[in-house]
DNA sequence: TTATTAATTTGACAACTTTCGAATTGTATT
DNA sequence: AATACAATTCGAAAGTTGTCAAATTAATAA
């Protein structure tokens, strides 16, 4: 459970999580990312990046670095659809995230 | 609701929270936080964060820092107590976290 | 009052991040 | 084949972060 470092084995992990969401221009993307995703849950169409790409006033090598990041940090899968990067978020990973953050008391 | 920046208001605030748990031992130090309020919640006694700090490996400095850090992003209150601080978390803001991130769709 | 312990401030430094422009690769369209 | 579009890679600049040692403040104990 502990290493040498006195430092959590997960805590790493979810740090990175945490840093991959630290990003005003990151944290915009995931969420755009996670609106696509629900909004497309039935066809499961997932989401082209350069239509998000669009609404954000960051060149394209930083949101491919940025897609990088959230990818790195297990929060999204990418997957190349011909000409177009669709990206999806990774839910079971989300899920362990919210539930590493929540409080468990009985107020 | 947006900015002229392309960047959701909310976003920033929550960027802000997530970068202060960006950090390993930060990281750590607010899930010892945590740990400590809930296993006081009866007594509402606080967490000394001199107890704390023992079991990281950074120095009183870094230590101070990295509260100031939580803090300033809403995530915990302190309060000194004579010779020593108190730290408190925000369940608040926590909880509103929690929400932000949640995924709502019918999986 | 002197010494001790807890925490903060300051200043510094190496490492890392965000972002961009230019060049490049991969795919599709004409 | 030539063009256009989507995305990536590279290299660099400017800014931010994590950490420490040294000095300082605050409160307590001897």
């Amino acid at each position: 459970m502990w290493n040498n470092c006195g430092v959590c084995m997960d805590t790493k992990k979810m740090a990175k999580v945490f840093k991959a969401l630290s990003n005003p221009n990151r944290l915009e993307l995931y969420f755009q990312i996670v609106k696509k995703h629900e909004a497309s849950y039935e066809t499961d169409s997932g989401c082209l990046i350069c239509e998000i790409s669009k609404s954000l006033n960051i060149g394209a090598p930083t949101i491919s670095h940025h897609l990088k990041e959230l990818s790195n940090a297990d929060l999204i899968f990418t997957e190349r659809k011909g000409k177009y990067l669709v990206a999806r978020v990774n839910e079971e990973m989300v899920n362990e995230v919210n539930e590493l953050l929540k409080l468990n008391n009985e107020s």
